[in-house]
DNA sequence: TGTACATCAGTGAACGCGCGTTCACTGATGTAC
DNA sequence: TGTACATCAGTGAACGCGCGTTCACTGATGTAC
């Protein structure tokens, strides 16, 4: 990432993409968040002249929407790792999806608050965070509709009442990602997982 | 806010600091989010010169601060409102509550992302959003508290039930000030308060 | 009552900066003949 | 095998812009004597 970077060979041009996505991230979650994502300050970071980006994005904007884009695809990786390494146990498998979602906003809070931020508003045809986030959800409905066949859960419709979980897990992952100083309950996660898990 | 304003008489220079504000949470609301609220710009929609401001704000983001500050001050005026409002049913009064506060977020949704974001970042001592909406949680909990004594609620901790209630409030007030596209559940709200709420 | 002065509510011009974007280019590497 | 050419992966300089902020100022209004 410095001046000794070395032109990338022939019919690898788009390596040069996944440089300049890994440094936003990385400038997005060491700074001052989102602003600290410029044109120019992307380029730097990633050692190259700041014309360069543009073949590989559009413009500015693009670039941010890469960033929370692959932020959502991480986090549903983590999400399927967590739950795949549960066991079988629908409670157990249910509880580790949430533990990881929350897990994920607290280890990359930049990145979580720019998943759900505006700053891509004026890319074209760019879906909105629900969009993005639905893989995420579905995996939620799933574990709560498998608690659901074990008579685990009293849900009687697993698929809404797992938005409904998701926006739990979200207000809580969003407002400690936010906020240093306040004093949450200690089992605040506990006072919004059960009640909209329906579990019996 | 044009070219013939006239400068206010002496002793109230402070009525400046109100245009400001009304400028700034103006051009919020109308525009392209917290970009929009630069220094120059709320100078513009104020109808005065950019230097004008520094008599009444440090700088640019102690403006957006003071625009938050005061969106929460809205938001705690419109709970209570609803509160009083609804009667002497402590069910009505919590129902209330969570409806304005979802209301507030409908209504004002870049007031509202603002408040919950981190476009005052910089400005020293100022408080955070949890911080700045304590109160709000309050009112949550005195409503719960008021179900339980009414033995209608089986929480058997009403304030910290309401941090959780705010939180899923929050999640889709948030989420749904965002999303555009997405196609809510029709009984999201219930979905989300009623079983938070812990009512029997 | 008159007048000098202090204060107040602003203004206008200018600064340096970093930004996004454009343009014409360069030089290494592969390919056709 | 040699060589002309096309392509690719970038670069360097420059543009115009709006920004936050500073500075010295202006002119109306109140106040002390």
């Amino acid at each position: 990432m410095t001046a000794t970077r070395r032109r990338n060979p022939r019919g690898t041009g788009s390596r040069l993409r996944e440089e300049i996505l890994a440094a936003a991230t990385e400038l997005l979650d060491a700074d001052g968040g989102e602003r600290a994502v410029t044109l120019r300050a992307v380029a730097r970071k990633a050692g190259i002249a700041a014309p360069s980006i543009y073949s590989h994005y559009l413009d500015q904007p693009a670039i941010i929407y890469d960033v929370a884009r692959q932020a959502f695809t991480e986090l549903c990786r983590a999400l399927r790792t967590a739950v795949d390494q549960a066991g079988a146990d629908p409670d157990a498998r249910l509880d580790a999806a949430c533990t990881a979602y929350l897990n994920f906003a607290t280890d990359h809070p930049m990145r979580y608050r720019t998943m759900f931020g505006t700053a891509w508003n004026s890319v074209a045809a760019a879906k909105d965070s629900a969009e993005l986030g639905e893989e995420a959800v579905t995996m939620l409905a799933e574990c709560l509709a498998d608690c659901v066949r074990q008579g685990h859960c009293s849900s009687a419709d697993p698929a809404t009442d797992a938005v409904a979980l998701w926006l739990g897990l979200h207000g809580l992952a969003h407002q400690r990602s936010l906020s240093h100083s306040y004093r949450w309950p200690g089992d605040i996660v506990q006072r919004i997982t059960s009640p909209l898990s329906h579990l019996v």
